[in-house]
RNA sequence: GCGCCGGUAGCUCAGCUGGAUAGAGCAACAGCCUUCUAAGCUGUGGGUCAUAGGUUCGAAUCCUAUUCGGCGUACCA
């Protein structure tokens, strides 16, 4: 906000010395308070073009920048040619002036102008229940496409599946023997077997209400394919229930299997065949990646004529471009880098703008208490699934814990500090600003007091208010800047800030005792600060209570 | 072998397109509740930013090499 105003006015001034191609100016605020409250280097990158010392530049450009005295308290130039501005405090009052008055949506941009895009994100197989690695791609894909939500762009939540094929084969063939077991404990599991308790489960199930059905079944009995069915329902039924904890909701279920039954995949390999970016060997289909810029062919269709996995992600991108989006995200683990470059090339050399496409790729999670990794549940005794983890520490914690690093980072889960109900845990460093707002107002509405929006703004000018109107203004840069480089971290690391600056406010600032004008614009910025915790959190998919 | 991600305080991690004295939380130590929520605030200690070169006025950040850890490298998905 204040940046859009110095740019002009520095725009201005560069231009009076006869330059006017400059297109961007940093600005960015000193680490040292004394610097002032905001900087640019720009007369040391202009020195090596203009070859003139910075100093002897930045100077030129202050004799030349014409400015508002009331909104600038002093420029001067530091260091090495740094060009340090301090606005003045009734400055940051105008400007929280302006944000306050776009109240409960502040934060909410228009920027995305209803640009489709679509986040696909878990898309695990129905073939088990989801574990610790989904929950991090659930809670990445489902923030990122919050951040879009509030950037203004139409979001499509999308999940991938694929409920054909050897994984779904092997589902069935380990519930027929598990049902087998039942009554015949020799019955042999298969080989590759699914050896999760739930599998156990799901053949109970069958097995109470059909009891002899499923019994020694011909190998090529079509039984097979309900005990899959079975298994597939049963699982994305406990899927769907543990992304219902975590408050995530998709849009649309993409079923791989519709890309071959509506002819996307036969297209896409006629296309290539046509392109000659295929071509055939030893039986088999392959892609020329060798001349896409890449290592090597690599196999589509197999001499069996079934697809590899490649050929389908082909054909399910381009259907996302078809499907008219400007945006495509993906969300992966690291286990599935394999795969991207080659179908990226390929959509690329098959027409489609490639930069469309962002793939996220989440490190690996482990979970861990007192230093220790844990494998187990020590509740239930089998592997941790995300609802163990869910059902132990509860949603917030879950999501908050997914989203508070960078996604390029191995995150550490630690369990000890999430199970903590107290001061160590950070997410309730975050809910405590919020729920410390709300309590004032309700101490408030005791007294009879209530927010008179007809304050005077100008009021607000002892540090630790100037400093938190600072944090407050930078909400919706904050959000702009985490959906553009896809990393909701950005915006809990700022959410961190504004709650220590408001603490440190209420630390400070008495509110309802104070002089009734004073008292009015401190619950105004009471306010603001509970409004954009409010809506921080509500991106992060976190309940902000009002009380705690 | 090749590709991707990472190596920053005792631990877990920030550090945006290179910028002025490298930050936070936890842990350790010392303070602040007769006053709007102490799940808070204030202070102290703690760093060869993996290593070695290079580019630059200026490098945790960019480039190269080395090293350690994770993941991947199928006619598996």
């Amino acid at each position: 906000m204040e940046k859009d105003y110095l740019l002009g006015i520095f725009k201005a001034a560069l231009s009076k010395l006869g330059i006017d191609n400059i297109e961007d100016i940093t600005f960015e605020s000193p680490n040292n308070p004394e610097f002032g409250d905001i900087a640019t280097n720009i007369a040391m990158q202009m020195a090596r073009e203009l070859k003139k010392n910075p100093r002897i530049i930045a100077q030129e450009i202050i004799d030349n920048l014409d400015y508002n005295k009331d909104v600038i308290e002093r420029v001067d130039i530091a260091g090495a040619g740094f060009i340090n501005i301090k606005f003045s405090p009734v400055f940051y009052d105008v400007l929280f002036e302006k944000i306050r008055q776009s109240g409960i949506d502040y934060g909410k941009q228009k920027i995305g102008n209803g640009i489709k895009v679509n986040v696909e994100y878990v898309s695990a197989n129905p073939t088990g229940l989801l574990h610790l690695g989904h929950g991090r791609n659930a809670v990445v894909g489902d923030t990122v496409a919050n951040l879009f939500e509030w950037m203004g762009y139409d979001v499509t939540r999308e999940y991938y599946f694929n409920n054909a094929g050897n994984q779904m084969n092997n589902l069935g063939k380990s519930i027929y023997a598990r049902y087998n077991q039942i009554d015949n404990p020799d019955f042999p599991l298969p080989e590759n077997a699914y050896h999760g308790e739930y599998i156990t489960n799901i053949a109970n199930d069958l097995y109470k209400s059909s009891p002899t059905k499923y019994k020694d079944l011909e190998d090529d009995s079509p039984l097979h394919a309900e005990l899959i069915k079975a298994g597939e329902v049963w699982c994305f039924e406990k899927i769907k229930n543990t992304l219902k904890k975590l408050k995530i909701t998709q849009d649309v279920f993409y079923n791989e299997d519709s890309l071959y039954t509506e002819g996307k995949v036969d297209e896409v390999l006629k296309t290539l065949k046509e392109k000659g970016l295929s071509y055939e060997k030893d039986g088999a289909v392959w892609l020329k990646l060798s001349e896409m810029g890449l290592d090597q062919d690599r196999v589509i269709v197999k001499s069996t004529g079934e697809a590899t996995y490649r050929l389908p992600d082909i054909a399910y991108h381009i259907e996302k471009f078809k499907r008219g989006f400007d945006i495509i995200v993906d969300v992966f683990g690291a286990d599935h880098i394999a795969t991207i470059p080659d179908v990226m090339q390929t959509v690329e050399h098959l027409g489609y703008d490639k930069e469309k496409i962002s793939v996220l790729i989440h490190q690996f999670v482990t979970l861990t208490e007192n230093g220790k990794q844990v494998k187990m549940s020590k509740r239930t005794g089998k592997s941790y699934t995300l609802d163990d983890l869910l059902d132990e520490v509860g949603e917030d914690v879950v999501r908050f814990f997914f989203i508070m690093r960078s996604i390029s980072t191995h995150l550490e889960f630690d369990l000890a500090i999430a199970k903590e109900q107290s001061d160590k845990n950070p997410v309730f460093y975050l809910q405590y600003a919020h729920a410390r707002a709300c309590s004032i107002f309700s101490k408030a509405n005791e007294q009879g007091v209530s927010l008179n929006n007809d304050y005077n703004y100008k009021l607000l000018t002892d540090e630790a208010e100037v400093n938190l109107i600072k944090q407050l203004i930078k909400f919706p840069e904050l959000i702009s800047i985490s959906c553009d480089k896809r990393e909701a971290h950005i915006l809990t690391e700022y959410l961190k800030e504004v709650a220590s600056a408001f603490h440190k406010f209420f630390h400070n600032c008495r509110i309802l005792d104070s002089e009734q004008d004073i008292r009015d614009a401190r619950l105004q910025l009471v306010e603001m600060t509970r409004i954009v915790m409010k809506n921080g959190l509500t991106i992060l998919g976190i309940n902000a209570p009002e009380k705690m």
